[in-house]
RNA sequence: GGGGGCGUGGUGAAGUCUGGAGUUCACGCCGGCCUGUCAAGCCGGAGGUCGCGGGUUCAAAUCCCGUCGCUCCCGCCA
């Protein structure tokens, strides 16, 4: 039966094989007067002892059953069997409920369907958890009967809307021309960046699939094959630890373009993010998105993915101290370090709220916080006050713009730190709840590496990364620019991309800068150095996290409620009982065995039972 | 690897700090009444290994130790 099949007229029996004529989101004043059959779940039974109402519910929404002891048609068994969430099929006139009984919150409020016929398609039995909203039912729960959650409404929401963005998203990449290719998932390990998921092969034993990370070497041979434009709705894994936005598997847009520099990316990012924002959201964004370099999101936010909703900008008080005779701030200075502030409005937090932040500033790895509250009379109280001239006061004061009843928060330390710590502060401090607002924004010019806690190079975005300038990234690797970008909403990292490396020589040095010989990446990427030898197109590209992006539109606090069957902060699936062990024979075929410590591990929790 | 929170009839919460009879509230479930409801209403009823194990105590949902599960964060996530 399809959905769009006009109401049948005349029905008069149901008949085995047919189900319904319509659906109950169709239903409407028009239809008054005809003849339908609908089908779905007993939403809710209101039993009045003779006139029986049903809310009958499918994916298009609900409508109302009346089932009158007059009309004779439903027996009395079936009626009373009835209970939520068993799948009936109805026969019925759709008649006005006239306006003494209009129910104005749902659409098809001004009608019901007077049942002549009602039939039991299926029973249910009581529900492990109610399915409305008034509770919040623990996940666990949730997720073991995930297919009872996502008959709510607002998990059958979520669905919808990541099917709408994803639909939104070929949209537009097909009306440029793109080509939408699969690559595939079981690919070589490469030991950079985040642990791989592995795969046991069973006819070379020993040896081990990864699933991919991304499919980031694969777009690129697309390009040097001559794909113009790539796209792909691609399935990532990486095996870290879980997040509320992290999961072992995760879904991303991924793309690719030939000849394309940054701004040709940016372009398409900007034109996606707003059709995508438009279809979900109905919102129309203003372009262009606003940019930030990398500097300056560590500057003004101190992190490289700013939420640009709210102000309360970190400041640079550093010059105030050049000539302090406080300690704790001279030291830092001498020692290469900063002093940055943030206003954070006028908090009234009692001393121990002041001391919870400082708490929190030294879990973060400051060495400590000093807060300043401004008083009605415009002096400072502070722990430190009385080590700060005068002159200093008036000037933080001045720096931070503060009002009286204004609490601000000041580090003192090596820039990351600094950084890290007012960050986050900042958000603790002013990120909004929820994300009625959307503010999109591009980050630029990151720097090409980071060092390793073992004092190495790696690459700060991926090690296909073109540089700004190879010179520069080769003479002075801690200051260098990569072409590599980000795109933030609302403070999260929707996702990366950059200008790729298309010259064999660069890339090499690349590698070079990053303490792999020659000989190890011939033998690791030597297939991708070849590949690049042919002829390859100045490429750039960009991969959108699109269960971020699809879970802020929705409004959603993680990612896993607009994942149909996410995997729990401990990589199982309460559901399918995944990971589980396996049987003997199947670790044979592929040359596999449990180490011993984990055997007896499991020999400890099988006694413990 | 580390830190925080949570775990109480089917569901959600209160009770835990300050030990004293499985106590309470809402929803659901079962039965009864009820012919215009809208998460119907009214009456009645059933339903518990207080996650699990150990310890302290005359006495443990409550205190202590361990453990499991869920969750948030730090580390990690090219």
């Amino acid at each position: 039966m399809d959905a769009s099949a006009p109401p049948t007229q005349g029905v008069r029996d149901m008949t085995a094989d047919l189900y319904r004529t319509t659906r109950p989101g169709l239903l409407g004043i028009g239809n008054d007067g005809e003849t339908v059959q609908v089908a779905g779940w007993v939403q809710t039974r209101r039993d009045h002892g003779g006139i029986v109402f049903l809310d009958v519910r499918d994916a298009t929404g609900i409508v109302q059953v009346v089932v009158d002891p007059e009309g004779g048609v439903a027996t009395e068994e079936v009626l009373d069997g009835l209970r939520r969430e068993y799948v009936v099929s109805v026969l019925g006139v759709v008649t006005s409920r006239g306006e003494d009984h209009v129910n104005p919150d749902i659409p098809s409020g001004e009608i019901e369907i007077v049942a002549s016929e009602l039939r039991v398609l299926s029973p249910a039995d009581p529900l492990p958890f109610q399915l409305d909203e008034r509770v919040d039912v623990d996940e666990g729960l949730r997720l073991q009967y995930r297919y009872l959650d996502l008959r709510r409404p607002t998990m059958a929401a979520n669905l919808k809307a990541r099917s709408d963005a994803i639909r939104s998203m070929r949209r537009v990449l097909d009306a440029r021309g793109f080509l939408e290719v699969e690559t595939p998932t079981l690919v070589a390990s490469t030991p950079e960046g985040a642990r791989d998921v592995l795969v046991p092969s069973r006819l070379r034993q020993g040896h081990f699939y990864a699933l991919p990370q991304s499919p980031q070497l694969f777009k690129q041979l697309l390009m040097i094959s001559g794909v113009d434009r790539y796209f792909q709705i691609a399935r990532c894994y990486r095996d870290e630890d879980f997040r509320a936005d992290r999961q072992i598997e995760f879904t991303q847009l991924d793309l690719e373009g030939a000849f394309w520099g940054q701004e040709d990316v940016l372009e398409v990012l900007e034109e996606v993010a707003v059709e995508v924002s438009r279809e979900v959201r109905g919102v129309d964004l203003a372009r262009p998105f606003p940019r930030l370099t990398w500097q300056e999101a560590m500057d003004r936010y101190g992190t490289d993915k700013p939420d640009i909703r709210f102000e309360m900008e970190i400041r640079d008080l550093s010059a105030i101290f050049s000539a302090t005779e406080f300690k704790a701030f001279a030291g830092v200075l001498g020692g290469g370090g900063t002093v940055r502030g943030i206003n954070a409005g006028a908090k009234g937090l009692t001393r121990a709220g002041l001391d919870g932040l400082v708490e929190r500033a030294t879990s973060l790895g400051a060495k400590g916080l000093v807060w300043m509250v401004v008083e009605e009379d415009g002096s400072i109280r502070s722990p430190v006050a009385k080590f700060l001239s005068d002159t200093e006061q008036e000037a933080i004061k001045g720096a931070l713009n503060a009002a009286a009843g204004d609490l601000l928060l000041i580090v003192a330390d090596q820039f990351r730190t600094v950084a890290k710590v007012l960050g986050t502060l900042r958000l603790d401090m002013g990120q909004p709840d929820g994300h009625e607002e959307l503010a999109y924004l591009f980050v630029t010019d990151f720097p090409h590496f980071e060092v390793t806690d073992e004092g190495n190079y790696a690459p700060m975005h991926h090690p296909f990364t073109a540089p700004e300038n190879v010179d520069d990234m080769i003479e002075s690797p801690d200051t260098a620019v990569s072409q590599a970008y980000d795109v933030v909403l609302n403070g999260s990292e929707l996702g990366s991309g950059s200008v790729r490396i298309h010259d064999p020589a660069t890339q090499g040095k690349v590698f070079e800068v990053l303490g792999i010989t020659a000989e190890d990446a011939k033998r690791r990427f030597g297939w991708f150095m070849d590949a690049l030898r042919y002829g390859t197109p100045p490429h750039a590209g960009f991969a959108f996290g699109i269960d971020r992006m699809v879970s802020i539109l929705q409004g959603e606090p993680n990612i896993r409620e607009v994942i149909p069957f996410p995997k729990t902060q401990t990589g199982s699936d309460p559901l399918t009982g995944s990971p589980s062990r396996v049987a003997d024979a199947q670790l044979g075929e592929l040359g596999v065995i449990i180490a011993p410590e984990v055997l007896a591990v499991w020999a400890e929790q099988e006694d413990a039972e």
